[in-house]
DNA sequence: CTATTATTTCGATTATACTAGAAATATTTA
DNA sequence: TAAATATTTCTAGTATAATCGAAATAATAG
């Protein structure tokens, strides 16, 4: 995952309205809830609430169907998975090279 | 970890210049680097930033320690574990109950 | 076709964020 | 004290985002 891609997509997690709904479909689980539930749920203004998964949908994370008059929305996982491992993928390698810490030591010097 | 606050740090850290910041301390590890080398390492000015790591400190993101004029920046390991395990927490769980999914078809309809 | 329900678009307000140059401050060294 | 280096504050321009009511547009059911 390229950088840019993984700030958008942590900057559309970022808001605390997004990351409710966010929240709200992981636990929904893949079959995913209607638009309409979200709103009446969360209490979220309809036109409030498109604006929303509209920026959801533009970076990945949310997967709409239509079946009715109901459009269902549901979490990509693998996204999320993808968004996390990012955050995560350097983390557990503390092991800078010597060469590297040299060169820091002596540039900040 | 409430979810305004991941919100929160989830924001900060969408923001590219700050996550290159985020990335570039986290392959440092836990020693850290000081201001100035970030500055001439990622190119980036001098005042903005320091108006991004005041942004990453704020969220507890960032941990900073003087030494002689050098002000050494490290990375707060188990926020972001926070984050990414506030991201994760519900997604391995898709048992939703039966109760629950029956309210949310029943709403639908 | 009409009514009903579901969702989106439009439009406007308000607030907040990004960026960076110039000047100021701090800290150390000579 | 003066000079050098490191970092921050100030300031301001520009851009982007959040919010939501009202009206418009689907999509289905009767």
């Amino acid at each position: 995952m390229k950088l840019e891609d993984a700030a958008e997509t942590l900057a559309q997690l970022g808001n605390p309205t997004r990351l409710e709904v966010v929240r709200y479909l992981v636990k929904a689980g893949p079959s995913g809830v209607p638009v309409g539930s979200i709103q009446r749920q969360l209490k979220i203004p309809a036109s409030t609430l498109t604006h929303h998964l509209k920026h959801l949908k533009g970076v990945g994370l949310l997967m709409q169907k239509r079946e009715k008059t109901n459009l269902w929305c549901s979490i990509n996982f693998d996204r999320l998975h993808e968004v996390s491992d990012f955050l995560l993928e350097e983390c557990c390698n503390f092991s800078l090279r010597e060469s590297d810490k040299a060169k820091t030591e002596r540039d900040a010097a």
